[in-house]
DNA sequence: GTTGCCGGGGG
DNA sequence: CCCCCGGCAAC
């Protein structure tokens, strides 16, 4: 009997340890995450933890107030810039026009003027604006039609092109828009994570995210300390965007950012900030679609185009701001990108939101630190900016990073496995959460995969809640005697050559975990 | 004494 | 890195 069984096992192990040879060395999935509670398990609850407070929105979106205007500005080209391109004669538009919005067709646009000229369909009469006062008219969702008026006299003349476009050469506009366009595409066209990355890399990608949390205890330590996660990191999401990769959200750094810009900064938007802007709309599995949230209190709409739930929050919610001026934009804080299933989005309906926004709101907020009190600038509306926004920001965890495990010997080889994350993790980084400037990708980074999904704790791995960081458990302690047969046992010594790499390095066994 | 592993060391 | 081994602690 007992020699079957051993056959048997040998049988069964020894192409175990083949394979674990071949692959095993690398692989280095099978071990951290397997390993017993003792070394690993500890740092893990941490990650929850820091989850909760590493990706502080709350201060990008704070400077977002503040710091985000520069960027908006040159973001605002983007979206009516959008329609602005392609006015055809005969399309049909909306603008304002006499402090409300009236819809007309192009008779005719003329870009060396930027000028479009409308048949407004309801005055019987013709006009002529300027092309960033025009938009689609199927573009924009169901707006109420409720713009206070001053808004609507407001709204064309905050968006001067000339002044989101503050480019130091100005050639003829058409160059300029043609430039614009190409720069809008590109950033169209490379900025979606998801798509770019297969499905396999994707949970890769969650999982990888999770075991760089596990790795990294405290905030600073990890951050600079990881320099394989913020390799990978930095590569991922450089692809999304052109700027350099910046520091995590460490809070340290979240500070920096925090404490220097606001005041002072009002313009001082790091030049990157510009390459950044424009994440336009992503392209997603094709299963998903990109709707627009409304992250206004009570509110919630949601609107299949950014123009439209900009004007929504613009019209309804931003109507009545008079200083609007200084805050112009500000439409872009209260929305949020959303991917909502096919079918959902299809019929519309508002009420799936899979938003992340309000959920994820409240835990991080609580954690986070010091909101400077730079509130005061921010309309009266800001208060709910706030506690908004960084939701927001938040929540758009980005694209996730690649699971490192760094199991300190990954002797050998288990067949690693993959901690199942589902996809849809990913919530997009709208860009207008972007935090500002410097932190701009630090959301990216953000751990904050729990919202969306129930972490999925590796399976060996118990599942600690832990509350306060605590220190590296007991450092030295050692690995807890397993139960489990070791190779030593099964195959004796005397076939020491079928053990896995681990037992005969005097490792931690490897096969058999315990 | 045996076994499982960590820390270290050599190539 | 890969591989080994001394030595410690749990059995």
């Amino acid at each position: 009997m007992t020699l079957r069984n051993l056959s048997v096992l040998r049988k069964g192990s020894s192409m175990a340890s083949v394979l674990s040879r071949r692959l095993g060395k690398r692989s280095l999935l099978g071990a951290r995450v397997l390993g017993p509670p003792g070394a690993a398990a500890p740092s893990e609850p941490q990650t929850e933890l820091l989850e909760g407070v590493a990706p502080q929105p709350f201060l990008a979106s704070k400077d977002t107030s503040c710091q985000e205007q520069p960027k908006e500005i040159l973001k605002a080209p983007g979206t009516s810039g959008l329609q602005q391109v392609a006015f055809q004669p005969g399309q049909k538009v909306s603008v304002w026009y006499g402090g409300q919005e009236c819809t007309g067709l192009v008779e005719q646009h003329s870009w060396a003027e930027d000028k479009v000229t409308v048949w407004l369909l309801d005055q019987k009469l013709q006009i002529c604006c300027k092309a960033e006062e025009v938009w689609l008219a199927e573009l924009q969702g169901p707006v109420p039609q409720a713009p206070p008026p001053e808004q609507g006299t407001q709204a064309p003349g905050y968006r001067p092109v000339s002044r989101n476009i503050d480019v130091p050469k100005r050639k003829s506009d058409a160059v300029e828009m043609d430039e614009m366009m190409a720069a809008m595409v590109l950033t169209s066209l490379s900025c979606s994570p998801v798509v770019q990355s297969p499905p396999g890399a994707e949970a890769n990608f969650s999982a990888s995210r999770a075991t760089c949390d596990l790795w990294k205890e405290s905030g600073d330590v990890s951050d600079s300390g990881s320099s394989t996660t913020s390799g990978h990191w930095s590569a991922s999401s450089g692809i999304s965007t052109p700027s350099p990769p910046h520091p995590q959200a460490s809070p340290k750094y979240l500070g920096d950012a925090f404490g220097s810009p606001q005041t002072d900064n009002g313009f001082e938007t790091d030049p990157d900030a510009f390459l950044l802007d424009e994440p336009a709309p992503r392209k997603r599995k094709n299963s998903v679609k990109v709707m627009y949230k409304c992250l206004w209190p009570n509110c919630g709409k949601v609107l299949r185009s950014i123009v439209g739930i900009k004007r929504h929050v613009k019209a309804l919610h931003l109507g009545d701001t008079v200083d609007s001026d200084q805050f112009k934009r500000e439409e872009d804080f209260y929305y949020t990108e959303v991917q909502m299933k096919e079918e959902a989005a299809a019929t519309g309906a508002p009420t799936a939101d899979p938003a992340p926004a309000p959920s994820m709101t409240s835990p991080p907020l609580a954690l986070l630190p010091p909101p400077p009190p730079k509130t005061q600038s921010s309309g009266p509306e800001h208060p709910g900016l706030d506690s908004y926004l960084p939701s927001g920001a938040l929540s758009k965890s980005a694209p996730g990073s690649f699971w490192h495990i760094q199991a300190d010997h990954a002797y050998q080889a288990l067949p690693s496995f993959q901690i199942p994350v589902s996809p849809h993790i990913y919530t997009s980084i709208s860009w207008a959460a972007a935090p500002s400037t410097a932190s701009s990708l630090s959301p990216v980074r953000s751990r904050s995969l729990s919202f969306s999904e129930p972490q999925q704790p590796p399976p060996a791995v118990k599942s600690h809640l832990i509350v306060t960081s605590p220190p590296r458990a007991q450092s030295s302690a050692r690995k807890a005697r397993g139960e489990a047969k070791k190779c030593r046992k099964v195959y004796g010594i005397e076939h020491r050559d079928q053990w896995c790499t681990a037992c005969r390095w005097k490792k931690a066994c490897q096969r058999f975990l315990d």
